[in-house]
DNA sequence: GTAAAAACATACCGACTAGTATTTTTAGTT
DNA sequence: AACTAAAAATACTAGTCGGTATGTTTTTAC
């Protein structure tokens, strides 16, 4: 096999396994030797590709975190459509999608900015700039319903996004707690109600 | 002093300090030593008053977050006069209440559950507990005021509860990433906008 | 006074941690 | 076949982890 490739497959394979181990365990208490020996590698293999920890870390949150959110709650904000549909469709088809396993560890973008995010500026502002995003796709569709008449224009399109956000991000975690979805549903109830409010 | 008094105050410093460090460093990642080095005593004294870590963090769940979260959030919902005044009240005050350091470090319960939420099930339903308290509070307040009319009754409580618990803690996990309080003032208007549009 | 009990301290164990330095393996080129 | 450079494996350092076993001091009851 052609070395480049080669060498870009191990990389990738470690941030794969990696990804899942902080996702289940936790960023601080996921050593460098669990991931290597989960990826069937050596520590030597990990400082050829990563300088340390910490540009381990970073890579996760600007590549497998940032694109994860961009792809499932960011990009369907800029289709074309009536401006409350598409956020109840893009929250709602997200929510629908969750296995098990996604319900009972919650979000993984969430979980890192409660584990690290006081933990390291680096981290801090590579996280601030996803959830910036994510406000802008939100504040954007917003502004269109504004603008084409469809939604009410009294509150600041900056703070319903920040409210939809903190509130996804929150039940995320909030249903660890549970061995049900009877929460769940109860948030999709009052989103739901939630969006249809801000209609005209 | 008396044997009894002494020994209930060193288990209360050690309650104290492993709070502290819990909510600053997280609770898998600090150590009994460094509880024990703070709190300027040895491990000796540790497994005396504990069986062992487990022990301490479900006393930390059941005491400490519990009072606070018990004081702060839900004690105030039982309170006499208009229900969406007592929310509003009760929110608001504990949000202009956060010292920077709070701001910084966000909901202890939060930190908690998304920390070790999905860790033991011991933790999650000592967590559990909690979170369901707290709706019952909201749900207690929000019937009381569809009682008395001055609410809408379209949606159900345990749905508005659930949504304002989540968007509570997902905004003070969230602020952590930034380094003004301007995104806590855009939830501020969210939320007192949603409440407001609760009322008949 | 004194003995029992409670409260705390010290020393240590085996397993694990991030990170580094060195050696071996592999793949591609001449 | 000889050479080279990157990739991966091995071995190691210096330190931390939760937990235990045992020692010493303080308090209480009689």
């Amino acid at each position: 096999m052609d070395q480049v490739l080669k060498s870009q497959r191990t990389k990738q394979l470690i941030l794969d396994e990696s990804y899942k181990l902080f996702y289940e365990h936790g960023f601080k208490t996921t050593s460098i030797d669990k991931i290597m020996r989960t990826a069937s590698l050596t520590k030597g293999a990990f400082y050829h590709h990563f300088q340390n920890k910490k540009e381990l870390g970073l890579t996760i949150i600007t590549q497998k975190l940032q694109n994860r959110i961009y792809d499932k709650m960011i990009s369907p904000l800029y289709d074309q459509g009536d401006a409350s549909e598409i956020i109840l469709k893009t929250f709602n088809e997200r929510l629908n999608s969750f296995s098990l396993y996604e319900k009972q560890h919650g979000c993984s973008l969430n979980n890192f900015i409660n584990e690290i995010g006081d933990y390291e500026t680096a981290y801090q502002s590579a996280m601030k700039r996803i959830v910036d995003e994510w406000k802008a796709g939100l504040i954007h569709v917003l502004e269109r319903g504004k603008s084409e008449k469809t939604l009410r224009d009294e509150l600041s399109s900056a703070a319903i996004a920040v409210y939809i956000i903190s509130a996804f991000e929150g039940i995320r975690g909030i249903r660890k707690l549970y061995n049900d979805d009877t929460i769940i549903e109860e948030y999709k109830l009052a989103f739901i109600n939630y969006i249809q409010q801000l209609k005209k």
